[in-house]
DNA sequence: TCTTGACCTGTACCTTGGTACAGGTCTTAA
DNA sequence: TTAAGACCTGTACCAAGGTACAGGTCAAGA
């Protein structure tokens, strides 16, 4: 008798309700039982469903690696070695990330620098080496 | 005499044809002259206009935001402090996706030393974590 | 003469993570 | 009784930065 339905999810996950149903075509979410009505009938566990995809977005996962990884969840044959190795990956990535970003972070600094921010545009240090 | 055809261009540039074309499309590259068979005619300066499109976009800044420093250029109104704030601009940006790609490391690592990679999925410490 | 290659236009498709809307049903409260 | 609100399906649309493809033209070399 503690079945939700879709708006109450979307509530309870602080989601859209549209976003519930495109989970459910992505396969994230099962498609969950009807009543008669043909209105889907939540359990209080999809919440926290939900809540886990929401959770590993802000990690950087994909919706297709937290796909896999709530498979990986009920594979019985699967190990903690195979989750701590794609969350291992994950950290290479962000690291990538990190370092790409800094390079970029750097060459404005640069930038920055060699603009005194006075005269015309015409004579812009900053234009000058990028348009070179 | 010095006029050289799209696929010129695009070799020069190291871009796809294609992409010459989205970029007319898209306002950065300016609708050159044809020959009289209808073939877009190129100024040698167009390959240094595609080199200064992809070398801001090396920078982190959007066909859209490179759109606007190219019309800056030609402004004659428009100052080097124009420029400068740009950067500026594209530099707090920057720093904020790394910040927020620090924070996302950070969490990654924490949950790395929480798992000894050692046991069934079942008592995953990492997913106990995220799935609580 | 014929074939190849480069170009042309216009449109569709791709990824990712959704959001929006049309048109319909069903239940519940006033 | 009727109107509101929540739900349903299916499809289209959004950003961003392209890429691909169909079907057509044109010029030059073998």
């Amino acid at each position: 008798m503690d079945e939700i339905t879709i708006g109450e999810l979307a509530r309870q996950a602080k989601v859209n309700i549209e976003t519930i149903r495109y989970y459910e075509r992505k396969g994230l979410l099962a498609a969950p039982p009807r009543n008669k009505s043909g209105h889907r009938q939540y359990s209080v566990d999809s919440v926290r469903r939900t809540e886990f995809i929401k959770r590993s977005q802000a990690l950087g996962f994909s919706l297709k690696e937290i796909d896999e990884i709530l498979e990986l969840r009920v594979t019985p044959e699967s190990t903690c070695a195979d989750m701590k190795s794609r969350v291992a990956e994950k950290l290479i990535d962000v690291e990538g990330k990190i370092d790409e970003l800094v390079r970029i972070r750097d060459a404005l600094n640069r930038l920055l620098k060699k603009c005194t921010g006075k005269g015309p545009i015409g004579s812009c240090p900053i234009l000058e080496e990028l348009y070179r």
